[in-house]
DNA sequence: TGCATTATTGATATGTCGTATCTATAATCA
DNA sequence: TGATTATAGATACGACATATCAATAATGCA
């Protein structure tokens, strides 16, 4: 008997975001998913996005893997707090590969790049103004817009 | 010969935010825009809103005005700023009364409500966090989460 | 190692949400 | 009052995301 097993092709040269795709796969595993195929494709599309992406561009880049796949592998990503949402300017809701911890992201509007903005104060901030109005405060959401460093002024 | 006008409903008993519509439709008018009987109600139907409601709430409450034409108003609206986008943390998007200038809003997850969230000073921290990395800050968009002192703790 | 169990896949149907199109109508202004 | 033109509403359309379901592959256990 023959074991038939479902090739996606270029699954040799092993990219360099490969360790990122494992961690990924084995945090998942860990949580009783399982390892697959067209799973790792996704993970490792989301992680060769170098720019917040939406999930058409995730589909478009994955040709050989079903639209309900791409979809399902990516809300899985984002429940498991491995992608997170990015909303821009106009309200586009993209995605990308999350970085650890409570962060803020830097959209620029020129050329669509994102970089985290570290060290924000805002929290206690936050917390305290709106405890002076009576409102127990639990998260926030900040997106910066503006222009990133690399983009010429105007 | 008869003046035909087409009749919509409850006209008579002006409601107390009859001032809040009369003077968006002459702001609208001042821009160029039409006075017309569905735009009002459509208007009257935002301002009646107590907290942030979806596009199809909207249609919903008003089966006497068309899809298209409820879908029109409201994007007006937001183009002229009478009416501002919430993102809840769940991220659906929502809409309600802009009130006048820049603030940001205290999202109530158990009730629903939505207050306002005045002297924030995050700009200017947000502007300097951004410019240590290079990042010209043009906006930012703030939402803060949690419960409301209407509702009870857990 | 081999098999049974069960999550996962992918094709497709379905559904939601918002817009484009187009004719009839109503608001504005001369 | 009549002409002009924005607007309304019905409907088709399109983008996007999920539900369904049979076939398949991954995992755990004997």
């Amino acid at each position: 008997m023959v074991t038939t097993t479902k090739h996606y092709g270029h699954e040799h040269p092993r990219p360099r975001s490969a360790k990122v795709v494992d961690d990924i796969v084995a945090h998942l595993s860990d949580l009783g998913y399982r390892d697959t195929e067209p799973r790792r494709l996704v993970i490792s599309a989301v992680a060769a996005h170098g720019r917040p992406f939406t999930a058409e561009e995730l589909c478009a880049s994955l040709p050989c893997v079903g639209r309900a796949t791409v979809y399902r592998g990516l809300r899985l990503l984002v429940e498991t707090d491995q992608v997170c949402r990015v909303l821009l300017e106009d309200h586009e809701l993209r995605y990308q590969l999350s970085h650890q911890g409570h962060h803020h992201h830097l959209l620029c509007g020129a050329c669509g790049a994102s970089a985290d903005l570290e060290g924000c104060d805002a929290e206690d901030m936050l917390r305290e103004a709106a405890a002076a109005v009576g409102f127990r405060m639990s998260g926030h959401s900040l997106e910066v817009y503006g222009q990133c460093g690399d983009c010429p002024e105007d």
